[in-house]
DNA sequence: GGATAAAATTGGCTTGACTAATTTACCTGT
DNA sequence: ACAGGTAAATTAGTCAAGCCAATTTTATCC
């Protein structure tokens, strides 16, 4: 058995950390210069590399930065600090966030998009259209169909995007679960409204490919908002 | 006139960016113990104190784990961080994104932004007015700028894209050098429009702000663009 | 063979000195 | 009085050599 019980941390990171706090506190505020290296190693008492290797730790943290010959520098503090994302986007979040960006990117994709996607979100719609397509096909359909046309934007980090939001949705229990209700209740994309987005590609009108696209995502969440104050009570 | 042909990178920059490539190719495996400080001295020709000086840099970015007495390790690599460079954005994808979801949040931020959050708006345009600062912090507070106001959504699906676009800047080699270059060349994010954007948010006029934030980024591709055009030739 | 102690290895930290970039102060010429 | 340029002071960047403390390895003894 073995007694841990005071650890020793290591110079720098103590000398860090309470130059950190200083510009967390607000006590250095962003532009300001520290004192010289010399300085600071006779404020905390230790040797200048001590001071050097903390400053380097704050720099590659992004809290200083250092400017040779001429001294460091506090930093406006960007708060991508605190725990980051833990925080996952529950399903009125992606909703929210589809209902602003796939508008935009069903703009965009009407000039881009090729045939052969054209082609493929055809045949989405078809298998959404069968009656004899399996919920889970249809469903699978419906991804395919918004993530084609994301792909057709020609570009990656809206592309990524709609992805990674149509992701979410097995990600967490919560938002899986969400949707299975959802299901259940036999809710089911209005397989009319991916005609007219289709219809308004075909012809490639952007505007009238936004609006087809927002009345959509619109509908939906109303429908979900409905689904979950039936399963309120 | 002052040429500055080749920037002096500091030497532990250099030899932290050697290691890291050793760790991100593969080539030196996670958990491995990496050769000792006074050895990696001898192999890049430098002093042990700016071999050290590299180790906390890779420590703070959590590539290299230092354990006292025994060694240096390499630590496995995060998923975020490991991210695959399959198809990575380029800086002109992610402005477009940019040009088609940052208006939308803002028009969005419009009606739930906080007092605190527009004071935070409030002190970032007050960095960037300042001739004082340097470029970095200004930079810094562009940034800021923009992620408050993503934030401001109060939809962790938009925050989290949003500031995945601005970290995609330092991401990749392509984009840093494309945005030092345009930095180079001396050109600044438009205070003015800036603060267009923050007057629209304290008046709570969401079409107003998104226009604001439309035309800001609008200008910002067209300035790139000329930049880059300049500079092909 | 296993426990224990000594030795070698490794990171942690200091002192002192020198170089190069930057800023400040001063001085000079008009 | 002022503008310009140069010298001096300040500051970060780097190196060298050495000692300490923690850990690992090796040797030793039962």
């Amino acid at each position: 058995m073995k007694v841990e019980a005071v650890k020793v941390r290591r110079l720098y990171i103590e000398v860090a950390t309470q130059i950190e706090s200083q510009i967390r506190s607000g006590n250095i505020k962003p532009g300001e210069r520290l004192p010289s290296e010399r300085d600071l190693a006779v404020r905390f008492e230790v040797s200048r590399p001590t001071i050097r290797e903390a400053m380097i730790a704050l720099e590659i943290a992004g809290l200083v930065e250092i400017r040779t010959g001429s001294g460091i520098y506090a930093l406006p503090l960007n708060e991508l600090d605190a725990g980051q994302l833990d925080d996952v986007p529950g399903p009125f979040e992606v909703l929210e966030a589809r209902l602003l960006v796939e508008p935009e990117a069903v703009s965009l994709a009407a000039a881009r998009i090729s045939k052969e996607q054209l082609a493929v979100l055809e045949n989405a719609l078809r298998i959404m259209e069968d009656s004899k397509s399996s919920e889970k096909a249809k469903e699978q359909a419906d991804e395919l169909f918004h993530c084609t046309i994301a792909a057709a934007t020609d570009n990656s980090a809206l592309e990524s995007y709609v992805k990674w939001l149509w992701g979410l949705r097995n990600q967490s229990v919560l938002s899986s679960t969400f949707h299975q209700r959802v299901r259940d209740l036999g809710v089911h994309p209005y397989v009319d409204e991916h005609r007219k987005i289709l219809n308004a590609l075909k012809l490639r009108d952007p505007s009238r490919a936004r609006n087809a696209m927002h009345a959509h995502i619109s509908n939906a969440i109303e429908q979900d908002m409905d689904v979950l104050q039936l399963d309120g009570r």
